[in-house]
DNA sequence: CATGAAAGAACCCGAGA
DNA sequence: TCTCGGGTTCTTTCATG
């Protein structure tokens, strides 16, 4: 009964990379590109948000652009078991926390974190590391991208706090 | 090539949260709501988008839905000293790999990998592993997600090949 | 600010359980 | 028949010169 069917078909496929090249583009042109008027296609767009497969749309903005210019990612590791409910309260009260997941291998759990600039990266570090149970973190720095950045926006989806955000 | 005096107040901060937010609201919405019409909205997306700060807009798709149920980081360790440039053709020759970036410490990169399961995460890092001067990979599996995941779309932006995508 | 295009709602059609 | 997808038309809203 559950674990639907899955209405998913090539239609459906066809429409989500659409959508993902440019959630902008219109329904009547998605639909002449696949062979489906416009009314369809928002029928199945509809369906697919509906659904859940679709979680939203949204601008990708260069994070540099907006203030943030230091990326890393940080290994945790805690005291004793790391009941994963606790470490989601911690990893919320942090903004410059964009992305947090447990992990196999030595650590607990891998955090994104994107800050200003390296001292406002340390400052973030040192509050992470005061909450309760974290015992030890890791850090990586990111010094270059390899691959043209996908969207993964800016922490708390905003401008740092005190940047003076400039282009390049 | 910019990095210019940037045109970046307020006012183009609340477009860009608006649209982060759902990148398919009107123009005109967007600016009832910061106080500006929606000709004078367009003008600024335009801009931003202009100068590269906005680099695209894109819809946000569940990647389990599409398939891809698998996630790891990797971190990489070249022979000798490894010159970016080459390490980011080997990246492009593998599609599930979602992001790559150069880092600090004892690897000399980091990459994100998407795969249907683990079977497939075998099977890319083989390849991987093959490549000309890979000295050796560690792998770190994702487990779960502290946060809700943000955009971040499955390999080659499309469904792995021979899924059966189903929905949840 | 005026014009053409897109979104959205109401309705109809046809195939298959 | 009833349902599920698709198409058609019409009105309102939006994009854009």
């Amino acid at each position: 009964m559950n674990s639907r069917p899955a209405p998913f078909d090539d239609l459906d496929r066809k429409i989500l990379t659409a959508l993902m090249a440019n959630a902008r583009r219109s329904f009547a042109e998605i639909g002449a590109e696949i062979g489906l008027s416009a009314t369809a296609v928002k029928r199945r767009v509809d369906r697919l948000r509906e659904a859940g497969v679709i979680t939203g749309f949204t601008a990708t903005v260069k994070p540099s652009a907006l203030g943030w210019r230091t990326e890393a990612y940080v290994e945790v590791y805690c005291e004793g078991a790391a009941p994963p409910r606790r470490l989601a309260e911690v990893v919320r009260n942090h903004p410059e926390i964009t992305a947090a997941m447990t992990v196999t291998g030595g650590a607990d759990a891998l955090l994104h974190v994107r800050a200003r600039d390296v001292a406002h990266f340390e400052e973030v570090l040192e509050r992470i590391r005061t909450e309760p149970f974290i015992r030890k973190t890791i850090s990586v720095m990111v010094l270059s991208h390899l691959l043209p950045e996908s969207p993964e926006a800016g922490a708390s989806h905003a401008a740092p706090e005190e940047d003076a955000a400039e282009l390049r």
